[in-house]
DNA sequence: ATTTACCGTGCTT
DNA sequence: AAGCACGGTAAAT
């Protein structure tokens, strides 16, 4: 999978820049798909396109399920095992902090999961768990981008942006549990 | 079992 | 420009 990356924190994101979207089925619900002219930027599950404009401040945003239909056709074949074969490039705008925890999370296999901590280790920063998991939720492109896979060392409490049971809905259809 | 300290980000003042 | 709230973990109380 080919991911292209932009520095740029969510006040700025999205200025000059056209996104179109749409809502599609897939296995644990409906997602939302938003794609740039150079590939795919968000990705958002039982939501609406107010989630995306808080994501995206100064963008255009275009409604077009017919462009984004082939996306999520690959999206939803692909998953829970290749994942990392989508043929659309992902493209991820946040900080250097995020951005690298986005690419760490990019490694983790279906069926794995991690820990907040050891993505904090694997990024040079073993002190800042806590960032991590700030910008574990943050990450714009859920399911391929798999922040669903990290989960907590000691408490067992499931977190996530999208409602907790969606994260236990990923991780079963991925074997994960 | 509760409290404390650590870090990056975004929102509010 | 400064202050606050968030979020996960290990260590101290």
């Amino acid at each position: 999978m080919k991911v292209i990356t932009h520095k740029a924190a969510r006040a700025t994101r999205g200025k000059n820049l056209t996104i179109v979207w749409g809502i599609h089925d897939f296995p644990v619900g409906k997602i939302l798909v938003a794609l740039t002219a150079e590939g795919l930027c968000w990705l958002g599950i039982n939501c609406g396109k107010a989630k995306l404009r808080e994501n995206w401040k100064g963008a255009e945003l275009v409604e077009d399920n017919a462009a984004t239909a082939k996306v999520a056709r690959d999206i939803a074949r692909l998953w829970p095992q290749q994942l990392d074969k989508l043929p659309v490039p992902v493209v991820l705008y946040g900080t250097e902090f995020q951005l690298k925890v986005w690419k760490e999370l990019l490694k983790v296999k279906s069926g794995a999961t991690v820990t907040y901590a050891h993505i904090a280790g694997k990024i040079g920063r073993p002190a800042a768990v806590r960032a991590v998991g700030s910008a574990v939720g943050k990450n714009t492109v859920s399911i391929v981008v798999p922040c669903h896979r990290v989960v907590n060392k000691t408490s067992g409490i499931i977190n996530y942006g999208w409602g907790p049971a969606l994260k236990i809905a990923l991780l079963k259809g991925e074997n994960a549990l």
